[in-house]
DNA sequence: ACCTGAACACCGTTCAAGT
DNA sequence: ACCTGAACACCGTTCAAGT
C-alpha cells in the first residue's frame, strides 16, 4: 500500500544525496531521541536536513506522518528472537525484546504506546506472539484476548519506565518516606506503611513481577483448557 | 502544601464571579471534553472564561500546570466503592471506577494515563489499593507489586479504549478481514487465521479477560504464600 | 519533479503598564 | 492584588514562484 515505489533520483545518478521519506525519518527520530518530543519542529527537522521546511512536505504528508514514522521506525528496530517452542519462555523474551528497544528510545516510545497504528510493521510481533500462542494450544479467539492483556501491561509498565526518565525518577516518591508520619494522620495508614517501597522502583523487577504475573495465569488457564475437553 | 490558601475576594464583598484555580480547570477539562487536547490552548481558555489570556497566569503556573490540574479534577471524579472484605471484587471494583471515569471523559484520560502526577489525589486510589491487598493477606511489598502491575494493565487497556475513540474506531482492523488472503501469503498467517478476532475489539470483555487473569494469578500466589509459612 | 521564501493564522510566555 | 495589551519567539501549513 502507499506511494511507496520511490523511484531512484534520475538527474544526478552518481552519489545524488536527496531527500528520502526515510532520511525524514531517521533524522525525526534522531531529533526525539536527543532532546524529545518537543525537540521536533517540522522547521528544526529541516534545519538538522539542511533544507527548508517546506521541502520535508515532498516526502510525507504532513507533521503527524513524521510521528507514525518514528513509531513504525521504532517497531523495526525490534528484533523478534526466534522461538524456541518453550512458549513461555518465548513470550516473556518477546516483551523483553520490545523493553530493549524502548530502552534505546526513552522519548520516543511514548509515540509507539500512545499512538494506534495503521502499519504493517505492528503485524509481524503480533504474527510472533499468536504463534506462539497457537503452539501452546491457545485458540484464536484466546490467544487474542492474551495478546492483548499482555501488550495492555507492557504498554503501562513501559510507559512508566520511560516517562519517569531522567527528568525526576522518582522524585516526588522519594519525598514520600519522609513524610511518613504526615501520611499516617491524613488517613492513609497502608501508603504510610508501603511508603519505603513505593518510594523505590526497580522497573526490571516490576516488570518481572507482572509478566510473571500474567504468564503463571495463562498457564493455570491453559491447564484448565486441557482437562476439560477429556470429560473425565 | 501550595500556595493553595485562596484568600476570598476583597475589593467587592458581594457576588465576586473572579477566577478561580478551580474555575480554570474545570473550564480547561470542558474544553478538552469537548475539543480533545488540541482545542486546549491558553487564548481558547481565556476566551472561553471571557477574560484576557495572561489573568490566567494568575492562577496557574503555566500551560503544563493546567495539564496537571485536570489529571487532578479527574482523579478527584473517581468514586472510589467502599471495600466490602471479598478482596477479589473489591480490587475489581477499583478497576472498574476508574474504567467508568475514563468512559466519562475519554478525551482527558490520556493526560492522567502518561504522566506522573505528584498529587496527593493519586494516594486515596493507592490507599485503597493496599487496603485491600493487605486484608487479603499481601505483605506491603508484594502489594505495591502487585499494585504496579493491575495499574500497568489498567493504563495500557484504557490508553486502548480511548484513543481508538470516535475517530476511526476499529477502521484499520476492519480492512485486515478483508486481506485475509493477502495476510496468508505475506508470511503472517497465524495474523490470518485470527483476523476475524483482531478485527473486533469488545472493550469490556478484554478489560474483563485481563481483569480476570490478573486476579486469578495473584489468588494462586496468594494461596501457594499461606501454604509455605505452615511448613507443611 | 523537487525545492524555496513569503505569508497566514495560530501558539506559550514576558514585560511594562494600568486599576 | 488582579487584570490587560503589546510584543517576542516560536509553531504547522498554504500558495505562488522558482529551477
Amino acid at each position: 500500500m502507499g506511494p511507496d515505489g520511490a523511484a531512484p533520483p534520475r538527474g544526478r545518478p552518481r552519489g545524488g544525496p536527496r531527500l528520502t521519506r526515510e532520511k525524514v525519518l531517521e533524522a525525526a527520530l534522531m531529533l526525539v531521541d536527543r532532546g524529545g518530543t518537543e525537540a521536533l519542529s517540522m522547521r528544526s527537522l529541516a534545519t538538522e536536513l539542511g533544507v527548508d521546511a517546506m521541502s520535508l512536505y515532498n516526502h510525507v504528508a504532513n507533521k503527524d506522518a513524521v510521528l507514525d514514522g518514528i513509531a513504525e521506525l521504532f517497531l523495526g528496530r525490534i528484533d523478534l528472537p526466534e522461538p524456541t517452542g518453550h512458549w513461555q519462555r518465548d513470550v516473556r523474551a518477546l516483551a523483553a525484546a520490545f523493553r530493549r528497544t524502548a530502552a534505546q528510545h526513552p522519548r520516543a516510545a511514548p509515540l509507539v504506546l500512545t499512538r494506534q497504528l495503521a502499519s504493517f510493521k505492528g503485524l509481524v510481533g503480533t504474527e510472533s506472539v499468536l504463534g506462539i500462542l497457537h503452539a501452546a494450544g491457545f485458540p484464536p479467539e484466546e490467544a487474542v484476548h492474551a495478546l492483548r492483556t499482555v501488550l495492555a501491561f507492557l504498554v503501562g509498565a513501559l510507559l512508566r519506565e520511560v516517562s519517569s526518565g531522567p527528568t525526576f525518577s522518582g522524585q516526588n516518591l522519594g519525598d514520600l518516606v519522609e513524610r511518613r508520619e504526615e501520611l499516617e494522620n491524613s488517613g492513609l495508614p497502608h501508603v504510610a506503611r508501603a511508603a519505603p517501597h513505593l518510594a523505590a522502583c526497580n522497573h526490571e523487577e516490576e516488570f518481572d513481577f507482572g509478566m510473571d504475573l500474567l504468564v503463571a495465569a495463562l498457564e493455570q488457564r491453559l491447564r484448565t483448557r486441557k482437562r476439560l475437553p477429556r470429560r473425565d
